[in-house]
DNA sequence: TTTATCACG
DNA sequence: GACGTACGTGATAAAG
């Protein structure tokens, strides 16, 4: 918010924002999928351009602002060299129509919109640029467009809106290799094949940047041409001087342009409220309109009082927090909160972990702005965190805790109160153990990453992310009110005055993000997704949590001694081959031992810090060769991980008070739509080696009960075939039959019967390796075969299922498009780099993208068996219970009599949970310990 | 805090 | 023609 300030006026320059409007429209079309308003006109980059224009307007601080435009094709440029630009593809068609719209979507705004027939966009923002610098005032150029580097100087600065930052010189060093005056320079030598710009033929940017280093600027450059060593390189800057003069000219901005509207008309102006309706209500941006309404616009009927923007409410309510100290101002949020319909709800404890957790307050929120705090379990304590007896205070008043779970227990299970909360697992928890059970509910965690998945990278969905990401707000942190390190403090002795600003401003960001995040849903077409799987996900994952899965600890113990004494054993081994002792754990010395004193010889890659691998693909070649001590240290290495990961771990993991072990799973960190476990990890305990897999043993049931696994058989195989609508491989699984004897059989044209197993095992890698995006590479590695065999087998796989290829075609072009895959019930798996300049990081997303659609859709399958199986299973009058979900796979722990119906049931519900065009088939298994169910 | 390794699907 | 890769996770110990 600008307030006019004489002081500030005078000492702070005036800032003019310059936006490169045909950068902002490629983006919104190319960052969007198709979308037509109601009369059918396509309207996707108006949409994304408006939101983004509109983040802009609320974001920026600045007295002035312009949307600059390319008009037609032809520019001055085409004069001096008629093929420029002139490989440019036409704009797609339905962009063409947007062109005029997103004219107006810039006038609705009452921001000044300015183009000029012969010159692009480009040559107008430098010539305004200068304009702005000779009186003063300080420029900021909204584009990611590097012909807009050369621009760069004080008082002039490029700002990013893709990464959002700023472009100053040290970035234009990075693209370019010199400063900001120098770019036009290396731009005229390197050229640009995508602009027809053609600089001098065998140099490139590189090459450019350090020739103007030397020689100063391209003229100098040019005169002294014939200094140059490299033969064809004199020859070719001599030749094609007056090339390269020419592409410096086409390059340079001009920064005369006698420019049609002066500065003074980009003056920030409030919009017309009824012209801006006019233009929301005409594209049918209802979502956006609702956004705007009473904030930039009144409200039809409203005396323009309540802010309906939410980013402008974040930005601008002063909140003001409540602390409820008694049950009569409990009563007041309570009703307050059930006429609001939504509330948000925040817990604060005395522990980090769920489970554990000791419930120390309640927040809760209504409104924007609008939050309260209800301490519960705070005690006193002073200032001084050393409370060594006498200092401290008497604990503060606060409303019992049985009174207020009473005051609560309606609201929280009223059906016609949406409860939405941050990581609302977590509160489930904490709650659920002070006897207040809660639904419906909406959790804001899981909408963002719904909409915005690993788009920005992993772990970007906490509330402080967010409430920064979306409302530019800091959040208080929590180190800043209970301290951190040593000197940490439990939430329950902090003092109410901080106590209460930090977790209503919890809530109330809950809220705010609630109204931004949810209207997406349908926005952005994720409804489906968000409804049918993940929300439901929220409280079965918790009662999942809260079940655990029965632990023996007699049992881990045991294997921890048998394991201990095989790694002293191994351990002394280890040391007398290599004649001295030594860290076998430490993979610095253990590559000491074998490759400097032993002089063996690696045969494998050194990693990218340039030691060498120690891996166990490295050690098992060597121990192939014949050598004893790789070989030791693999077992050496086995018995480690089993002790120190899982028998001596999970011992500590299994509560006191249950007897259990509590998995957190998290349903936001993946990129694909999985699961995943954390503290413990119960999705990858061992099972490949018959040591590991003694682990499971350990995993039991409760007197009277059985363990149930039920798992999908090969599922991703299945998608691969039904996505990629594989004619033969679909056959094969109508036929039942052994999936990669199949495969094998059809590739080698060997029968099924009597095959070597050796072609089954490679047509197996293959098949795994198609589902990963494969590669020649990855194949011969996996293999131990020749990179070129492993080529001729993925061509004789592609000569059999030609349709696979197809397939990662699509979807390679579909993630280039959008920027994500959809799986097949719509979730979008964002592939960050897909369009990458380097080669390897774009491979890397390229076969992500492929792997994406199948992991994913199979994630989505299992969750939509899991969110039904409850249901099923008290319809059917069953007191089986679900414990855990490994990807594939689930856990229920089942009353003994009622095993096989369970088993039956589990299995009808799992293959019924989709309907493809291969059949779905589930195996199960029943015991009293894991290792015999699977 | 980052790196290497290895457990699972 | 070289590049350098199989996809997705989390926990541990070593080392910076």
């Amino acid at each position: 918010m600008t307030e006019p300030d004489s002081t500030a006026a005078a000492t702070a320059p005036d800032r003019l924002f310059l936006v490169d409007g045909s950068g902002y429209i490629f983006r919104a079309y190319h960052s969007l999928p198709p979308m037509t308003r109601p009369d059918g006109t396509p309207v996707n980059a108006v949409y994304g351009f408006t939101t983004m224009l509109m983040k802009l307007l609320a974001d920026m601080d600045a007295e002035r602002v312009a949307v600059i435009f390319d008009k037609g094709r032809k520019t001055f440029r085409n004069e001096i060299h008629p093929d420029y630009k002139g490989h440019r593809p036409d704009a797609p068609e339905d962009l063409v129509p947007q062109f005029p719209i997103i004219r107006d979507a810039v006038r609705a705004f009452n921001v000044a919109c300015v183009e000029m027939e012969g010159f692009e966009a480009d040559d107008l923002i430098a010539t305004y640029a200068k304009q702005a610098r000779a009186r003063g005032i300080d420029v900021t150029v909204v584009s990611s467009d590097k012909d807009l580097m050369q621009l760069v100087r004080d008082g002039v600065a490029l700002f990013d809106p893709m990464k959002n930052r700023p472009i100053g010189p040290d970035q234009v060093r990075e693209k370019f290799g010199v400063g900001p005056d120098r770019v036009v320079d290396v731009q005229a030598l390197a050229g640009d094949s995508s602009d027809n710009v053609p600089g001098v033929p065998g140099i490139g940017v590189k090459t450019a940047a350090q020739l103007i280093e030397e020689y100063g600027d391209l003229e100098s450059l040019l005169a002294r041409a014939g200094e140059i060593k490299q033969p064809k390189r004199r020859q070719n800057l001599t030749e094609f001087a007056d090339q390269a003069r020419m592409s410096r000219d086409l390059v340079l901005l001009r920064d005369d342009v006698d420019v049609p509207e002066p500065l003074e008309g980009f003056d920030v102006r409030q919009p017309d409220p009824d012209a801006l309706r006019a233009f929301l209500v005409e594209n049918g941006f209802k979502s956006v309109l609702a956004k705007v309404e009473g904030d930039l616009i009144p409200k039809p009927g409203d005396g323009g009082g309540a802010a309906a923007d939410p980013v402008a409410e974040a930005t601008s309510a002063a909140a003001a927090y409540a602390l409820v100290q008694d049950i009569e101002a409990l009563r007041r949020w309570v009703a307050e909160a059930r006429d609001a319909d939504v509330v948000a709800i925040d817990t604060e404890t005395d522990a980090l972990s769920a489970m554990r957790g000791g419930l120390v307050g309640i927040s809760m929120a209504t409104a924007p702005g609008r939050a309260c705090y209800i301490p519960l379990a705070h005690k006193g304590g002073g200032e001084g965190q050393l409370d060594l007896g006498g200092g401290g205070t008497e604990a503060p008043r606060q409303i019992p805790l049985d009174a207020c779970v009473a005051e609560l227990k309606d609201l929280l299970l009223n059906p016609g109160v949406l409860k939405v909360g941050h990581n609302i697992k977590y509160d489930l928890h904490v709650l659920a153990r002070v006897g207040l059970e809660v639904a419906p509910v909406d959790d804001t965690m899981v909408l963002s990453y719904v909409l915005d998945g690993t788009r920005l990278g992993q772990g970007t969905h906490g509330l402080d992310d967010l409430a920064e990401r979306h409302f530019g707000h800091a959040m208080i942190a929590f180190k800043d009110v209970c301290g951190s390190g040593k000197t940490q403090i439990t939430f329950d002795r902090v003092p109410l005055d901080k106590a209460v600003e930090y977790a209503a401003e919890d809530a109330d960001y809950t809220l705010r993000l609630h109204r931004l995040l949810k209207p997406r849903l349908i926005e952005e077409r994720m409804v489906t997704v968000y409804e049918t799987l993940d929300r439901p996900m929220v409280p079965l994952l918790a009662t999942m949590e809260r079940a655990g899965i029965k632990v023996d600890p007699a049992v881990l113990k045991d294997l921890s001694k048998t394991f201990a004494a095989r790694i002293g054993d191994l351990e002394d081994e280890v040391h007398r081959l290599a004649g001295h002792p030594f860290n076998i754990g430490s993979p610095k010395q253990l590559g000491e031992v074998l490759f400097d004193e032993m002089s063996l010889q690696s045969g494998r890659k050194s990693s990218k810090t340039g030691a060498k691998s120690t891996g166990a693909d490295v050690l098992e070649d060597l121990a192939a060769q014949g050598h004893d001590l790789p070989a030791r240290v693999l077992d050496w290495r086995q018995f480690s991980k089993l002790k120190s990961t899982y028998t001596d771990a999970l011992v500590e993991d299994i509560n006191p008070d249950t007897g259990r072990v509590h998995t957190t799973f998290g349903l936001t960190g993946t990129s694909t739509g999985r699961l995943s476990s954390n503290d413990p990890n119960l999705q990858n305990i061992p099972i490949r080696t018959e040591e590991g897999r003694r682990i499971r043993e350990a995993f039991v049931a409760e007197p009277g009960h059985v363990l149930l696994s039920a798992d999908y058989s090969q599922i991703e195989l299945r998608l691969v075939a039904h996505v990629a609508d594989i004619k033969a491989l679909k056959e094969a699984f109508h036929h039942g039959a052994d999936i990669h004897a199949i495969t094998a059989s059809r590739m080698f044209g060997e029968p099924v019967e009597g095959m070597d197993p050796m072609l089954r095992r490679r047509a197996k890698a293959i098949n795994f390796g198609i589902i990963y995006g494969i590669s020649a590479f990855g194949l011969s590695r996996q293999l131990s075969i020749p990179r070129g065999e492993a080529q001729r087998f993925i061509d004789a796989y592609f000569q059999e299922f030609p349709e696979i290829l197809d397939y990662m075609e699509r979807t390679k072009d579909e993630a280039r498009k959008h920027g994500f895959v959809r799986t097949l019930f719509g979730r979008k798996c964002w592939a960050p780099g897909i369009n990458d300049k380097n080669p390897n990081a774009r491979g890397l997303a390229e076969r992500a993208a492929i792997n994406a659609p199948i992991q994913g859709g199979a994630a989505d399958i299992i969750k939509r068996a899991m969110v039904k199986l409850p249901d099923a299973l008290t319809e059917a009058g069953l007191g089986a219970r679900l414990l855990l979900q490994v990807h594939d796979e689930l856990i229920l722990e089942v009353p003994e009599a009622e095993a096989d119906q369970t088993a039956a049931l589990v299995r009808k519900v799992m293959e019924g949970a989709a309907s493809l065009s291969v059949p779905l088939v589930v195996d199960t298994g029943t015991a009293g310990t894991w290792a015999e169910a699977h």
